[in-house]
DNA sequence: GCGGTAATTATGTCTAGACATAATAAATCA
DNA sequence: TGATTTATTATGTCTAGACATAATTACCGC
C-alpha cells in the first residue's frame, strides 16, 4: 500500500473508530510528516482526499478537524433491472405494450421537466422476472437528445439498459416514493387494485457547462411493494 | 480558479457535453501539460481526481479513457425531518408513545443485524407537522455504543436529531420499501388501512478498521404515500 | 509465423522546495 | 480599554525533477 493511502486510512480508521470524534484535531501536517518521515506533499493529498469525502474539515491556520455529521445521504444504486433479475433468478424478458411517437404535452409535469421542444418516443413496458411480472415502466425520450432511439428495436430490449449504452452522462434526478396501485397498473402487475407499490421517477438531462440542459428521458417505475426493494449502503 | 480545478472543469466539460464520449481517449498528461504550460503534477492531480469520481478510467502506457456509465446510482438526502419540516410548514412536534429498555431478540431480523449484546433502548414516536401526523418511528439504539443515551429525555426531541450529534462516524444500510399501513399504523396516522405507505430502515454501525462494528441503531419510520418522496439528485 | 525478450511509454508515487492565502495571535497605538 | 496593524502559522497550490510500475510495441532468434 502507498503511503498516502496509509495515512489517510489511518486517520479514518482513528475517525470511524471513535477514537477521534466530531470536532476533534487531528494533528497538523507538519506532524504527520515528521511521524510517517515524508514529504509534505503527501501528507497533503491524503488529508486532502479525507476533506473531499467530507471525513475532515480544513481550516487555515486552525488545523484540519474531524467533521461533523451533517445530512443522513445515501448512495442508492438503481440497477439494471434486467442485469438484476438475471443474476438472482435467471430470468428476465422485457415486454413491450406500446410505441409512439408525439409532440410533448405542456401539462405534463414530467414531461415539462424535460424541456424538450421535439418529438418524444413514448414507450410502455413491462418488466417479467421468472414467475411473474415484476415492474412496469412508461419511458419518455426525447428524440432531439437521442436520434438514434427512433430506429431502435424495443420489443424485446430493455430501454433503460439500451440507453447507458447510448447516452452521454448527464444529470439526473429521482423521485422515490409509494403508490397505491390503479385498476391498470394491478392488472398488469397482477396484484389487487390499491395495493403498495414503490414508484421510482428519473429525468435526464445532458449536462452542458454545469447548467443542465437538453432533457434526455423520463422513467417512470413501478414495481409492487413486496417485490422490489431499495437498498443503499453508505459511509458518511 | 486554480489550474487543477481549470484542467478538471474543462476535461468533465467536453465528456458531460458528449464531445468524448465513453471510450473515448483524453489527451496524455504530457499534451495537457503542454497546453496548459503546467507541471505533470498538476495534470496527474487533475486527472486522478476525475478517476476517483468515476469519469475517467486510466490505464497505464494505454492513457485515459472516458468511463462507460454503470450502475444507476444517487446519493439520496435523508434529511433531518424535524429540520425539514421547521422549513417548510414551520411547525414540528415529535410526540414519544414508548421508551422501555430490554435485550435484543434473536428472531428479529432487524436487531439482529446490529449484533449488539447488551442492552437496547426502544422508542416509538410520531413526527407532527403543522396540521397532521407525518410519519412514525420506531427506533432501536444500542446503550453499549451510546450510553448516553439512557439519559437523555426523547420525550419531546427528536432521536435521529439527538444521535447525529453524539454518534461518531459510521456505516449505514437503508432499505426502502413500500408497505400498506396495517391497523396500529393507520390510527396513528391518520390514514385508511391498506394505504401505500413508504417505508425507511436504516441500520448504523460503528466503523473499525474498515469492517463493521458494533451496532449502533436501529431505525423504521413509514411516512404516508401521498406526504412523502424522497428526492434524489445525482451527477454519475 | 511463433514465442520470448527488450525497449518504449503513460501513469503512479514521491520529494524538497517555493510562494500564496487566510485566519489567528501578538504587538502596537489611540 | 479598544481598535488597528503586524507577525505568525497552517493550509492551498504549484514546480521540476526522480524513480517505479505496468502495459504495449518492437525486435530477434528459431
Amino acid at each position: 500500500m502507498n503511503l498516502e493511502t496509509r495515512i489517510r486510512t489511518d486517520v479514518e480508521a482513528r475517525i470511524r473508530s471513535g477514537e477521534w470524534r466530531p470536532g476533534h484535531r487531528i494533528p497538523f501536517e507538519h506532524e504527520l510528516t515528521a511521524h510517517y518521515g515524508c514529504a509534505r506533499m503527501t501528507v497533503s493529498k491524503a488529508l486532502q482526499a479525507l476533506a473531499r469525502s467530507g471525513l475532515i474539515e480544513r481550516r487555515r491556520k486552525a488545523g484540519s478537524f474531524v467533521a461533523h455529521p451533517h445530512v443522513q445521504s445515501a448512495v442508492v444504486a438503481i440497477p439494471d433491472i434486467g442485469q438484476r433479475l438475471m443474476a438472482q433468478t435467471g430470468a428476465y424478458r422485457f415486454e413491450l405494450l406500446q410505441r409512439h411517437v408525439r409532440a410533448p404535452r405542456r401539462q405534463s409535469a414530467a414531461e415539462a421537466a424535460l424541456h424538450c421542444t421535439g418529438d418524444l418516443l413514448m414507450l410502455d413496458g413491462v418488466h417479467h422476472a421468472a414467475d411473474a411480472p415484476f415492474g412496469i415502466e412508461h419511458r419518455v425520450i426525447c428524440l432531439s437528445s437521442v436520434p438514434e432511439a427512433a430506429a431502435a428495436d424495443f420489443s424485446a430490449a430493455d430501454p433503460g439498459a439500451w440507453l447507458i449504452g447510448h447516452m452521454p452522462w448527464s444529470d439526473a434526478r429521482h423521485r422515490i416514493s409509494a403508490n397505491a396501485a390503479n385498476a391498470e397498473t394491478a392488472a398488469l402487475l397482477a396484484i389487487p387494485v390499491g395495493a403498495a407499490c414503490l414508484q421510482v421517477e428519473r429525468w435526464t438531462w445532458l449536462a452542458a457547462d454545469g447548467a443542465t440542459g437538453a432533457g434526455v428521458t423520463y422513467v417512470k417505475q413501478l414495481y409492487p411493494g413486496d417485490r422490489y426493494d431499495l437498498v443503499a449502503e453508505f459511509k458518511p
